[in-house]
DNA sequence: CCTGATCGTCCATTATGCGGACTGTTGCTG
DNA sequence: CAGCAACAGTCCGCATAATGGACGATCAGG
């Protein structure tokens, strides 16, 4: 259906971005992709001519390049710079429980990690790193998505879910429904050690103007016995920056279509720019 | 030498880039490809699959999509956030001097607009967008990247670049050894009308801990009688916040050297993520 | 200095992506 | 509103571009 080529690059692409600073040696993409060595190999290289990829030369590790970065920031007023968005939000999170905060972006049926910012309490709490991809359904973030879509939707997605979330503990698995099902009335989630023993994260879904969940906001703080307390105060505050958050979406998309008004359809030729090829 | 398909893949990321909010369409980008809108369609199609160009089916305009900037965020630690980084500084350059702030990244040889902030001041100089590529030799901020590469690299880069420069004005490539040679003097560019009849814009290189020009800060304004005296403002301003900004960087380098240390050679497979294809 | 792991390259084979030709859609014009 | 022009999208036979088996290079550890 796609073309192959590009399926590759792009599956390397998320297996580099998944394994952030600590980087990818060549036989284990290779194994992660089932693919032959030189297969990788070539399409890498081709990547790296591209900037999308850097190698240490040292070390042999791939990581994602400075041109995926740069890529990013280019495609930004587009979508909208959630990362950027999110700044206060995690700040005041961070300062105010001292616990870590996880800011994820929703790609297809995963959660990427893409900021994080941990609070004064001693015992930090890095169960991601940015970058680090999950499917949906792992953590509590991930389940107040799920929570946001249409119910349909939630469950075909959820269905589709069962094979990625193999690797996961049967009873991750099976709290996914009655998790979301909790969240959806009281619009955060909950993840009781599920994901990592001894560790509670508390999550809400960050929709678009149209609902549509594009990312999720969350904190993630070790079990301990005023844990339970600390839940609900941890909701409120996600609440408070979800709606500060989601605001700040549609007043931009309000500026953005005031100056757009009614695209007119264009025409002829435009630009003469890009250097490329 | 690279792989065909990944080649154009990214040589469509780019001009999609270059087209920011206002897309493309199919044959323009066909045009400026100069290949078969069979074989434009399907690389777009596989693009899109992916999320990484997405299609208004209203008028056909093709754009980049919302897992391009997921790409960029996730691959944020690798590189350093320059956008970020560079938030302050542009607020309060907007603020100071009313004018427009543009902030860019160095890509291969070109730049790419990554961040724009308009100050008060009433007649705003929108010379360019969000996404807009140009290459390197256009701009001020330009200009000062250029003089911030060792003076033989620098040499090689503005041979290369005529080619590319074709269609701009014959008196904006003349300029540019001279440019370069002052800003070397300088510290930062000028470009006076260069670009853009009128215009004057001052910048400034970014420059990582190395001492390789990853960026440029830029300020543009309308010329006037009094926009002579201007220009040494705005260029001790510019040099103010790249002396903060590269500090940043600097400090960020440090904090993360300490972490890793001697990066241990990585032996056993690790993660099992991704649930890509 | 050998052994076992990985990285990188070559090149014959063939699957994969290419693009000419056709169909469907939209919007303008007489 | 028929007719035209310009564009979007699809099909499929052909040939080119990507594939992967095999080899040599490099490096760490014993």
């Amino acid at each position: 259906m796609g073309v192959q080529t590009i399926d590759r690059a792009v599956a390397i692409l998320h297996w580099l971005g998944n394994s952030g600073e600590q980087g990818m040696r060549l036989v284990e993409l290779q194994r992660a992709l089932g693919l032959k060595r030189p297969t990788v190999h070539r399409i890498l290289s081709s990547l790296m001519e591209h900037g999308l990829v850097s190698n240490d030369s040292r070390t042999h590790l791939y990581r994602l390049g400075w041109e995926a970065a740069v890529l990013g920031w280019s495609s930004v007023p587009v979508g909208f710079d959630l990362r950027e968005t999110a700044q206060g939000a995690m700040s005041r999170l961070a300062e105010e429980t001292g616990a870590t905060v996880v800011l994820c972006a929703c790609s297809r049926r995963e959660t990427v990690c893409i900021d994080r910012k941990a609070g004064s309490y001693p015992i930090k709490v890095f169960t991601v790193e940015v970058g680090t991809r999950r499917p949906l359904g792992v953590g509590a973030g991930s389940i107040a998505a799920l929570a946001a879509l249409p119910e349909e939707e939630a469950d075909a997605v959820i269905k589709g879910l069962m094979e990625p979330l193999q690797s996961y503990p049967e009873a991750l698995r099976r709290s996914i429904v009655p998790s979301v099902r909790l969240a959806r009335k009281t619009g955060f989630a909950v993840s009781d050690g599920l994901v990592l023993p001894t560790v509670i994260g508390v999550g809400v879904a960050l929709r678009d103007p149209r609902g549509v969940p594009i990312g999720t906001l969350g904190i993630a703080s070790f079990k301990d016995s005023a844990s339970d307390k600390r839940i609900s105060d941890y909701a409120q505050l996600l609440l408070r920056e979800q709606a500060k958050i989601e605001r700040a979406f549609r007043d931009k998309m309000m500026a953005r279509a005031k100056t757009q008004a009614l695209a007119p359809r264009p025409a002829a030729v435009r630009h003469a720019a890009p250097a490329n090829r």
